[in-house]
DNA sequence: TGTACATCAGTGAACGCGCGTTCACTGATGTAC
DNA sequence: TGTACATCAGTGAACGCGCGTTCACTGATGTAC
């Protein structure tokens, strides 16, 4: 009951963590599609038989990667929209903490940028899952704004996803513009933000289309 | 000199044709960096060696099929915006025309939707190349317009880009929700586009940001 | 029009290679007494 | 603490398979006279 970690499942935890900084590294100049098995274990300093020990097949590994750099973001996002300032100000600090994020690691949100739409069905669907988790979180914070009073929670979810996307394509853009036109990249997603701002003060002043 | 288009040319064009169609077909359900030429030769009915008449390797074949799905499209929006109506509706009515040809040809959707951001580098090229020729078009209708009085270039081109860029996002959203979402993935779409009117409704109201 | 030669799109055999997966195994770690 | 057995992460050989690419070829189409 009460013992240690146990030395097998640290170092089975140190392998698995291996493999998947093997594959994320692969994975900088290639889709999770072709990635080969061996070819993962192979840069992980593990024979090729070891992979079944962790993953099922690539896929599986792939989702892992999706839970590995999203499913931590998650606690951040709650974390900075409970501060306090005004609307404007709590998501740009978001979209701020994202972006260093994705700054941070870049080979993690250019495989999500890569696998979103990639040939790989369920990390497909692990991708848009985490997504619209996201989507809901930044909709519910939203919603407790004091700009947000009278928009209906289909919109508010609407413009979560809206603000989520942007930041995936954004991420995307910014990895693929590289250092030199990175700053290029920043000013435009910044005007973009800003218009998405003016049209949310002003979205209550437009009759709403019922269809 | 005045000969006919010529029976050798015809065929192998056919046969081309036939290389370009297989592959499209089974690209929808994987990535190219994982598609195989023989896999390619196998479905459109010719040998393997006979497809080195034609491209070189994969990426060749799929650099064409950017130019096959995204060529023809530069003339429509041209056109579109020629005709009369007021600012918006004429954005409208592009976006719906566009609509509609990713309605007409899903297959070559899901296919830019997939490679946008995929392995392989020219092809990711062929297709940021042809989206920037978008946004410039867009850009330029968008300047002809007395809505767009007073906005500079930059911003005319972000905006463009915006509506591309959205353009992409929503092509690959309905293709992913298959029939039964698809109204819902059109009303959210419709309520982002309203967001983004709003926004450029009132963009010069507000201060220029000079960063 | 007819003939003789050139071109070239598509063929079919052959190659070496790396792939994913299987299997019995080894030996360090874990557990029960 | 010591011993005897169980577990199981990782090994290494082996397999059949489809891959991309090469090569010499065939025979219909094109061209020159």
């Amino acid at each position: 009951m009460s013992h240690t970690v146990g030395i097998r499942q640290t170092r089975k935890l140190r392998t698995r963590q291996s493999l998947l900084d093997a594959a994320l590294g692969l994975l900088e100049h290639q889709s999770l599609s072709s990635l080969g098995l061996r070819e993962v274990t192979r840069a992980a300093g593990v024979t090729p038989t070891a992979f079944y020990r962790h993953f099922e097949d690539t896929a599986a590994l792939g989702v892992a990667l999706v839970e590995e750099t999203l499913g931590s973001l998650h606690g951040l996002i709650a974390a900075v929209l409970v501060e306090t300032g005004d609307s404007e100000e709590r998501v740009d600090r978001s979209v701020e903490v994202i972006a260093r994020h994705v700054a941070a690691q870049p080979a993690h949100f250019r495989f999500i940028a890569r696998e979103q739409h990639g040939g790989v069905g369920p990390v497909r669907e692990a991708i848009a899952a985490q997504l619209f988790r996201f989507a809901e979180e930044v909709a519910c914070a939203l919603g407790q704004e004091p700009g947000a009073a009278g928009w209906s929670e289909e919109d508010l979810l609407m413009l979560g996803g809206f603000y989520v996307d942007h930041m995936v394509m954004t991420a995307s853009a910014l990895l693929e513009a590289g250092p030199e036109r990175e700053r290029e990249v920043v000013r435009r997603t910044k005007r973009r933000l800003r218009l998405v701002s003016i049209g949310r003060a002003h979205w209550l002043d437009e009759a709403p289309a019922r269809d």
